[in-house]
DNA sequence: ATCCGCCAGCTTGGCAACAAGATAGATTTA
DNA sequence: TAAATCTATCTTGTTGCCAAGCTGGCGGAT
């Protein structure tokens, strides 16, 4: 296990350092394995692993290629503005787009920080942040609906949620103390952000509140593609 | 390729949410082969990249079992005390280690950081940090003999730098802005972190300068196994 | 009764042969 | 001549078989 690792870090050293660049076709399973007098099966592993992470792609009777990544967008963390402004501010193309409104059924983790009980209705609202095209975060609100009573007809239609809740009346906001992991991207999140299984993500999980009344307003997860981003904090 | 995503997104859950217990044993490759009417290799796969997250171990000949995961440790980033600090608010038996403590050879982004000119001794001094037995960080500083003109004879005996940068003479700190990205253990971390190549690390880089003089002491590299921490910003 | 060795049957690990897809060039055909 | 087809050869993908390792039970020797 220990070679396919090895041939792995030395891949990704390659290539970082400019020796394959994107596009171009990497040397072949078998002529690797005569290379570094290892089975061919030890190089096909490490090349299943570097398609897992992201760094290459391979095609049946072609060969294999170096994946041009994406580049390292460095991002402001800190601050309570919308992630638009944040992008605005730097100069790229953004979009945001809503991926998914729907009620959730009961979750202790979020009907506590919310701090409304079991009859509640929770709904929760993704909207996918893009930038220059590539999909870079998914950003999903858990609002209730005793805060905001029109949210299940609304909610279709948000795409900047600071916006609405200024609609709303609320018009300055706090954030609880944030909480940052990294985790592997489901199913689902596969193809929303359109990334290999192997992509760690950034969870940023916070709250939003009113400067004003300290109402919970929402329960926040980011998810940013590690991939894409170098964080300034 | 999508089998073999799906049934280690799968397994996770099942592991996460506790259906197999730690050093359980799992269904061997022929059983679940058999229970998912797929392919025993795609089973093989799933295990093995299981096995690359650190999900689960196999052995030959007996089966293969789950891994009992790190707990994860809640650690505030923000603040500029030091790491022992910080662990000992927390209640953990902590300790660090010095791992490695040599010159390095000229690095531009380094030495451009640090204000110094390529004929400058730059010295790393790593440090391992350990929770419960379990070393969950490598912490590496970088610093000039030109700022520190005995660290080439103190270096090796360094295992608190904040401790080594007050009996210079330095009292007070403040750290540059914070860089946080994520990336994967090398060869060698691996081995220091006890760790397998897919653990991603929550890479956190920063300068520390003299408050006083603003004096650039050191960059600070700071790597943590994610899977045992969760950070509170 | 107790111990030891053997063997059958399970497990994961590894490999070689084959399948399938792509391409370039030679060859055939209109 | 130009287009179509065949073929040799390269690529990655898949499969099935056997090796290696471990365990437990059976049976014979002590």
């Amino acid at each position: 296990m220990s070679e396919k690792m090895l041939l792995v870090d030395e891949l990704i050293t390659q290539i970082k350092e400019g020796k394959y660049k994107p596009n171009e076709k990497l040397p072949s399973e078998n002529e690797l394995a005569d290379q570094y007098r290892i089975p061919r099966m030890v190089v096909r592993k490490a090349y299943e692993q570097l398609q897992d992470l992201g760094f290459i792609f391979s095609k049946q009777g072609r060969g294999s290629y170096v994946q041009n990544r994406k580049q390292q967008i460095p991002l402001i963390l800190t601050g309570n503005i919308s992630f638009s402004e944040k992008m605005n501010e730097l100069g790229f193309d953004f979009r945001s787009q809503n991926v998914c409104f729907e009620k959730i059924t009961y979750e202790s983790d979020i009907y506590h920080s919310l701090k409304v009980n079991l009859q509640d209705e929770v709904y929760r609202i993704s909207r996918l942040r893009i930038v220059d095209g590539c999909p870079i975060a998914l950003h999903t609100s858990y609002a209730a609906k005793s805060v905001f009573p029109q949210i299940d007809r609304d909610g279709p239609g948000i795409t900047s949620i600071f916006h609405y809740y200024k609609t709303q009346g609320y018009k300055e906001f706090t954030s609880g103390q944030s909480q940052l992991s990294v985790v592997f991207p489901n199913e689902s999140e596969r193809k929303i952000l359109q990334c290999s299984n192997l992509i760690p993500l950034l969870l940023l999980e916070s709250l939003c509140m009113d400067k004003e009344t300290g109402t919970v307003l929402e329960v926040s997860r980011i998810k940013y593609r590690s991939d894409c981003f170098t964080y300034l904090i």
